[in-house]
DNA sequence: ACGCTGACTATGGCGAACGCAAGTCAGATG
DNA sequence: CATCTGACTTGCGTTCGCCATAGTCAGCGT
């Protein structure tokens, strides 16, 4: 029961993972305190104090971590100014950072069904043009569900150069 | 550009994220080595010196991290024997370990599409049954796509007692 | 000119995660 | 019985992530 690792993937031994997205994306997002700010900036979070609040970090890791974050662009910060006050900065996010949209529910999801308490999930995601359910899925071009045991891994043809 | 936050939510100031199921996941797959070798597994690799030699981590790390994730149910510690062999434990996946595949691929893709070099993404994923292409999406019960800017979020209705 | 506030920066300390190197232990092999 | 190998464990030192406290700095309001 796992995924079917095909041509030249056959051969475990044959490659290494050092490319591998999924150590990437772990680098940028290496800590807790970035993915919940992340998780902040969905929820519409923006402002400084406001994102260290939520997340519950002390202000010095909210500043280096919002510094990482927007190193990386997944955040940009944006000077704004409200009437009466002088001009600040907030943090809101790029395509990049939305892009982590299925990351951050797949996370979810799977809290949902297997670390909530009797409770259960703390959170509904609904459709708000629809009123649908909201859930994450591992779908196939033809429409198809993928179970893991259908999932074939492949090294990707290389784009010519 | 973020969700929507309905009901109770649209006061910010009234809930606290505490029951966030992102951060109990975060609490579980802490650490990037922990995640890597969830990979290992949905890869097909079982036993330990193969686990941490392909995540590329101490065998000290590794010994503790699978303690952990089998502690957590994501993995479990299975005595298997080959022919000639004296009996060993090898590490497989849990349903619970399964349900992070989603995870896993949204974070693949985003790796893919953000971080990867000039030689695109490292590997495709194929739905063997069909031969589609395999994404991750969000998506609601009426089949549309859900973009950030759609997603509602809620207090979820607390199931009867 | 002075204070206030939001947004940081600086310092010190702690525990967790990690690498490296060495040691243990069980059981099949010779 | 001795050896070998896979699967760990132990010890040590470093780096990282984090907290707490205190300090800085810019500019609006008075």
């Amino acid at each position: 029961m796992t995924a079917v690792l095909e041509g030249k993937l056959a051969d475990r031994d044959a490659w290494t993972a050092d490319r591998c997205s999924i150590a990437k994306a772990l680098d940028v997002l290496g800590t807790r305190s970035s993915f919940l700010l992340m998780r902040e900036a969905f929820y519409g979070g923006r402002r400084f104090d406001e994102l260290a609040r939520r997340v519950g970090i002390s202000e010095a890791v909210a500043a280096a971590r919002l510094k990482e974050l927007t190193a990386h662009g997944l955040l940009s910060r944006e000077p704004y100014q409200e009437p009466g006050q002088r001009t600040r900065h907030e943090y809101v996010l790029t395509d990049k950072g939305r892009d982590l949209l299925p990351v951050a529910l797949a996370l979810m999801a799977w809290g949902d069904k297997h670390l909530a308490g009797d409770r259960g999930a703390p959170l509904a995601l609904r459709h708000i043009t629809c009123g649908g359910d909201v859930a994450v899925e591992v779908r196939c071009s033809n429409d198809h569900d993928v179970p893991l045991d259908e999932l074939g891994v492949n090294v990707a043809r290389r784009p010519w150069r």
